[in-house]
DNA sequence: TTGTAAGCGTTATCAA
DNA sequence: TTGATAACGCTTACAA
């Protein structure tokens, strides 16, 4: 209590050393609980490194065990914004990265459960450089869909683990983790047409370059084809990007261009389904009663809208858990890792659809209703 | 094209050298661009560092320079759920930390800016072991609210740069980034009784261990109190947690204790006003006819919900980024930090308190309309 | 059980 | 302009 504080910058194995009376390689051991100490000498090498408050440099520590301890995760971060019209801006963005942020928690957790930290790393679509380089920060990689061309992935799995998420699944070069984006499409066709009989149908993508929306795009197009309704060429619309606003614009635009419109919207994600909601209404147009729409990835929202969202939940933070798991079976050789995951996704039945809900009661709060 | 590849497991600087037929020191200064080299030996060492696709190791580089380039973000994350109901957890738990999530992207793109990565450790509340053997791995450290006890601050602080994020601003020890709690609160509360004419009002609190919540409740009761409205010991509920189903839960509960009802509720997010809202609707009543809701943070769907939400801006993302700014300065004294930052918060009006939105038209999808 | 000493792959300081 | 060589702080044979 009244012992003068030591001052040392920042200690190393050999202050502890010095201060306990023994050699660097007793305190490394003790420290580590590797081989076997006199319980005499294991407790002065324990008071010294509590007094000194030591903590063992990491660089010097993976530098000489060749483990880092340390998973990356680069995802794509989308241009800044002009400065000025800053707090709007970051608000969209914000709205945009949801899924993201999501398979960064999952990511994290099981990280953590491995003994492993998390490396993030947003860098612009295709830049190689910054990810190469976060090669020598760590042990793995987690690549999110678009940040690298598909050669660049194949030379860079070749040099070191690195787990694809989110993708087209089509690397023949690296893991692949993804969600089963077709299945859940399908689940959405074959409800509105199945349950509603809803006969002209529309989808509401994403940013056009991403494999998700592409996939979900396609896959409900074939579905809807395939199940004998009408998807036509004016409405598959391509919203600028994945946000609320975009997608409000964008049924703005639909709307204005004039009648027909379809009777069921099915969109790339929730967000969007919001904002298209938002604009049928602002045309008057009631929903589900006019229009039916539907959306993806099921956000904790989803059930709390007006009227609560009819979605695909997706399992976004498992699909980072996943990406984890598979990464470290490769870098510790301990399970044969998964050549290709791909994660199941379930149709949430709410009101947006046509279905009705007890709009009252306990109801359309409570999970079990909604499957 | 036709070249056999070359065969080394992960290239070192000292193969590169050979390749180059120079020493490792000349290839160290020209892949730094430190210092000058003739252009053909330039050239050479570029050339043999490319066809082995060598990547300097980052433990090594972090030893002898003394630099990691990374700094570390501290947060808790809820304890873990059973295993079994999964799926529906996660869901919550998600919602409960959109605000971590904006300030983790505000803080990765703000590191990213200075050449930093961000190391992400969630940690469970008091958990010190973890926190400080995350000073090994970084050159400073972000610690969100709650994550440790202050004396554990202050000796931490000691030792390795760090900014305390989101608290309760009071450490003499550590730096201070945080957003005006009490400003927001104080608007709500003006906002309601000036221009509504409340009288009876209510707070919905967070998590009560949490010094935001906290202030929140403190600077809304008094700031009622002060403007002459009541604020009964019975309307002070606290939700268990920071979501949507926990307020709608408590809700629930105070419904049932039976009226009278207070005019007004503040709720201390986004996602409990929308829980709080739900319950409200489902028990017959409307809102903001019967009763008025608010929220905090201003979530990207707060304009798009129903009624739009009156709500505080804060920061979330510009939080994280002034939190690594300050440890960037104060790690590479390159200007003097400051000492305690305090970030402004914004009312954003829309319906949910009572005001008049035109429910048609572009108006409330319109930033400018919301001041 | 403990100590000595050889790496680990860089950067940086000297000489040459 | 380049090359030896000494740190950097730790882990880990190998000896004692």
């Amino acid at each position: 209590m009244d012992r003068a504080p030591l001052e040392i910058a920042t200690p190393t194995i050999y202050d502890v050393a010095a201060l306990a009376g023994v050699s660097i390689a007793t305190v490394s051991r003790v420290l580590n609980t590797r081989g076997h100490a006199r319980p005499e000498t294991r407790d002065r090498v324990l008071d010294a490194a509590a007094e000194l408050q030591f903590v063992p440099n990491g660089a010097a520590r993976q530098l000489s065990s060749r483990v880092k301890q340390v998973l990356a995760l680069v995802f794509v971060r989308p241009p800044a914004k002009e400065p000025g019209d800053e707090n709007d801006d970051l608000a969209e963005v914000e709205t945009d990265l949801l899924f993201t942020d999501s398979v960064i928690r999952g990511a994290e957790a099981a990280a953590q459960q491995h003994g492993y930290s998390l490396l993030l790393r947003g860098v612009h679509a295709g830049d190689v450089a910054t990810t190469t380089s976060l090669t020598g920060k760590s042990d793995g990689l987690i690549v999110l869909d678009q940040v690298l061309p598909s050669h660049r992935v194949a030379s860079l799995a070749a040099r070191t683990p690195m787990v694809l998420l989110a993708g087209s699944g089509r690397s023949r070069s690296a893991r692949t983790v993804r969600v089963d984006n077709r299945g859940g499409m399908e689940a959405i066709a074959e409800h509105l047409i199945g349950t509603h009989c809803l006969h002209r149908l529309a989808f509401m993508a994403g940013i056009d370059s991403s494999p998700d929306s592409y996939t979900r795009a396609e896959a409900f197009r074939s579905a809807v084809e395939h199940l004998g309704a009408s998807f036509e060429e004016q409405d598959a619309w391509w919203s600028a990007d994945w946000t609320a606003a975009g997608a409000a614009d964008a049924m703005r635009r639909r709307i204005e261009a004039g009648p027909p419109l379809p009777e069921g919207i099915a969109c790339a994600n929730d967000q969007m389904a919001v904002g298209v909601t938002h604009a049928l209404r602002e045309a008057g147009l009631r929903v589900p009663a006019d229009v039916a729409v539907t959306g993806f990835d099921n956000i904790p929202l989803a059930r709390y809208l007006r009227p609560p969202l009819t979605t695909v939940r997706q399992p976004a933070q498992q699909l980072g858990a996943v990406a984890v798991d598979t990464l470290v079976a490769m870098t510790e050789r301990s399970a044969p890792p998964p050549r290709n995951v791909v994660l199941p996704t379930h149709l949430v039945v709410r009101s947006s659809c046509g279905c009705r809900t007890n709009g009252r009661g306990s109801g359309s709060a409570d999970p079990r209703y909604e499957q």
